[in-house]
DNA sequence: ATGGCAGGTTATACCTGA
């Protein structure tokens, strides 16, 4: 049996639902998770979702900004969010499907410009976000987990991730402060890369693009911010991954792409 | 030239993103 899972940063749901209706028409997702969603759960289009094929939702939404939500076409046994640093500002939520996967969607908090934790609060928040998510999946490691990370964690780890390794090192997402805090998350966990399994590291691979860029395709500066992590449980399921890239093109887009996953159970 | 734009808000300027 097979289980498709989207994840996108959509920059506004109420904005993207015709987006979310064509990535659908494209992948057919069993699980889409979103993020930035930007909307309170009261108004949060439910029923336009509901009808485009996924009426189990988790919606953990605020006002104006940040935002995730979980879409499924499979019911789930159980399903909820946590509160991260502190903080209900809506950057997770989790859902457990009947064939024993649990998907957790994240939005890391971007960082801010100046990738300092003693001058820049935004950044520290993001390297403490890291840290606790860091021990919290440490702490639930266990060899039969069959978990699933996905979402916008805002940092690209890899040379190939960015557009420049060289010109990016001292802009927050690449910084090695923040690569260093992804791959300790990584190990904690026993993550393992899903994209990269497919895409060799020496291959360039993105999944954001700036809307400031004149052409955001000829000029190709492009972030890999957006990823798709397995537990160990579940690699040999692990068939193929999707960069929607064409929907950078779209009319009306957000600026970062969906990521999708496909896995044979 | 990573900020040139985009989205939200009790707005018509300012915050946020990355």
């Amino acid at each position: 049996m097979s289980l498709v899972i989207s994840t996108w940063n959509v920059n506004s749901v109420r904005l993207r639902l015709d987006n979310i209706a064509a990535l659908a028409e494209e992948h057919n997702p069993d699980v889409i998770c979103l993020q930035e969603t930007k909307v309170v759960n009261d108004s949060f289009p439910r029923d336009a979702l509901a009808d485009l094929g996924y009426p189990h939702q988790v919606i953990n939404g605020i006002k104006g900004y940040n935002g995730v939500a979980i879409l499924s076409r499979l019911p789930f046994v159980d399903s909820g969010m946590r509160e991260w640093c502190g903080k209900a500002d809506g950057r997770h939520a989790w859902a457990a499907l009947e064939n024993g996967v649990e998907v957790n969607n994240f939005y890391v908090p971007a960082g801010g410009d100046v990738p300092d934790p003693l001058t820049n609060d935004k950044f520290a928040h993001k390297l403490d976000f890291l840290g606790e998510m860091t021990n919290w999946f440490a702490a639930r490691k266990a060899p039969d987990n069959k978990l699933v990370l996905v979402g916008d964690l805002n940092v690209a780890p890899l040379e190939n991730d960015v557009w420049s390794h060289k010109a990016l090192l001292k802009v927050v997402s690449h910084t090695a402060v923040e690569v260093e805090a992804m791959t300790a998350l990584m190990a904690a966990g026993d993550w393992i890369d899903a994209m990269r399994r497919f895409v060799p590291p020496e291959e360039r691979l993105y999944s954001w693009w700036s809307y400031r860029a004149r052409d955001w395709d000829d000029a190709d500066k492009g972030r890999r911010l957006d990823h798709i992590w397995v537990t160990p449980a579940l690699d040999d399921a692990l068939e193929s991954i999707a960069v929607l890239r064409d929907a950078r093109g779209w009319e009306k887009p957000s600026d970062h792409v969906p990521v999708t996953v496909t896995m044979k159970l």
